[in-house]
DNA sequence: GCACAGGTAGATT
DNA sequence: AATCTACCTGTG
């Protein structure tokens, strides 16, 4: 194809590439070999490679209509994540600063609200490598085909047009029903979603509610990772256990770690909830063997 | 075979 | 208003 691999203005470890990428907030990239990745969004697939003994990142896009722009827009470079880390209060929060110790340069993509609605109805009760492959079965059944290989997620006009029966053919169990309300409901609701971008936090979050299969969580995560409010503050059951054990708060529900997590990290909660939710899947290192006991 | 997964909705207390 | 359950499907 006609692009040239160009540079990612953005240097990361390999483990924090794979987890920006494949952590859960994307669900539509995969690494094709060590250090190698192919990602599909809107209308755009892309190819990142990370050399094996740099942490420099490039790119080349397969689909001729993607820009640098697109590129960049879709990793967000207008927003400065190193200043919005630091502001995080990791100084006065250990458990914090140990989580962005974990994943240096961890930030938030900006991804397609439409496509992102999709992603997180999809993605209760299963992990994460079962909602890539009912997105990969959705795109295929339904998607406007990109490239040979590569298909983009249906629009929701297009998931409209499935039966439900179709849905569940895609594997998508109990989450068909929900996909297949929520298509209709958009289709009665134009610009339903467009009009997020008019809404406060809060109002943007009882908005979403609305839709069949959105709950907080799911609300939350489509706040944070497709319409980019950084202080959304997503509370699933990994996030929430780990809090209740490392914040000492035993009884929270998850409304009141929610509360908490608004309070205590702020503006930016959704990045400090990443960093934390990054970190609560690495189990805790062993501690280092002590070689010099007195 | 059976519990459990980045939850939600509807029923039951 | 606060718990309890059913719901698909793949994985251990």
């Amino acid at each position: 194809m006609g692009t040239r691999w160009q540079s990612l203005p953005l240097q990361l470890p390999p483990h924090v590439l794979a987890e920006l990428l494949d952590g859960g907030q994307a669900f539509r990239w995969n690494q094709k070999a060590l250090g190698c990745w192919i990602g599909i969004w809107s209308s755009h697939v892309l190819e990142l490679k990370q050399h094996p003994d740099s942490l420099q990142i490039h790119w080349r896009a397969l689909t001729p209509q993607t820009t640098a722009e697109d590129v960049h827009d879709y990793f967000a470079f207008d927003l400065d994540f190193p200043q919005l880390t630091d502001e995080l209060p990791w100084r006065s929060d250990p458990v914090l600063k140990t989580a962005i110790g974990r994943y240096p340069g961890l930030r938030i993509l900006r991804q397609p609200l439409a496509e992102t609605l999709i992603g997180f109805i999809c993605s209760s009760a299963k992990r994460i490598p079962q909602i890539k492959q009912c997105l990969e079965n959705l795109a295929r059944a339904f998607g406007t085909p990109l490239t040979p290989e590569y298909h983009a997620l249906p629009t929701w006009e297009q998931l409209a047009s499935a039966s439900e029966n179709d849905l569940r053919a895609c594997a998508l169990g109990y989450r068909a029903k929900y996909i297949h309300q929520s298509a209709h409901f958009l289709a009665d609701h134009p610009g339903f979603l467009e009009q997020i971008s008019n809404l406060s936090d809060a109002q943007a979050h009882q908005h979403l509610l609305r839709l069949p299969g959105v709950g907080s969580k799911i609300a939350d995560c489509v706040l944070l990772f497709g319409a980019h409010r950084l202080a959304a503050f997503p509370v699933d059951t990994w996030i929430a256990k780990s809090m209740r054990a490392l914040y000492g708060l035993p009884h929270a529900k998850l409304a009141d770690i929610a509360h908490f997590g608004h309070i205590h990290f702020g503006p930016a909660a959704g990045l400090a909830q990443q960093f934390i939710f990054s970190s609560a899947k690495t189990p805790a290192k062993p501690p280092p063997p002590n070689s010099q006991k007195p």
